[in-house]
DNA sequence: CGAATAGTTCGACAATAATCGAACCATTAT
DNA sequence: ATAATGGTTCGATTATTGTCGAACTATTCG
């Protein structure tokens, strides 16, 4: 059962974090990992071939945004809440929160 | 005396937000506006040929991050802080804020 | 075992974005 | 008028990203 390699907090990058956050389905994802955590791919994959959905959650992992862990055959990720609160305090509540202001992942299924 | 055309407030988008400040040299721009203000480009320039400074503060006027005003010979560029603020509450406060934790704008001179 | 499910990896292609020189424009100073 | 300063625009080049099909891997179920 192999699993991900995820970056510790310390080499978190601010600018890795933003740019993973720029792409409308990836916030989407976050968006809606915030609310059920931890979640499969699968759920919300919105069309996308299983490709490229692939493809966003590994630009989250590596931006220290999401964890993955192997469980059988799903790939269960989840939001990294605390280790992102220490080293950005209040960083991803408040882009959630602007997130909910804005309409704009509306389409990003 | 032409001026420059900015977005307004309703019209912020936070996908562009975060990809304007997901740019290291662009991050350092909004962080040395933001300790003074306003600037012309010149003193933010660090190197970069004019073509390239004049292309970021492109992104960040269009963004909503910047206002330029044209005075004289010298275009001054201030954050749209207030604007921002009451679209996106807390958020440019929160990211300088971790952009003071971070080291990775010290080589974006 | 064989088939189904969930996701990854690879490789190609398309789209976006960054970089930079050269020519240009506007304002101020001489 | 001419020149200097501060910045833009254009166009070309390169680099980074996103997209997607096809083949593959691992786990579970019948």
């Amino acid at each position: 059962m192999k699993q991900y390699e995820h970056p510790p907090a310390e080499a978190f990058l601010l600018t890795t974090i933003l740019h993973a956050l720029s792409d409308p389905y990836r916030l989407s994802i976050v968006q809606k990992l915030a609310v059920l955590q931890p979640q499969p791919c699968a759920p919300l994959q919105g069309n996308r071939p299983k490709s490229s959905v692939s493809h966003h959650f590994n630009v989250l992992r590596k931006a220290g945004l999401v964890r993955t862990v192997v469980e059988g055959v799903l790939h269960m990720n989840s939001l990294r809440n605390a280790e992102l609160e220490s080293r950005f305090p209040g960083l991803l509540d408040t882009i959630l929160a602007a997130a909910a202001h804005s309409a704009e992942c509306q389409g990003a299924e």
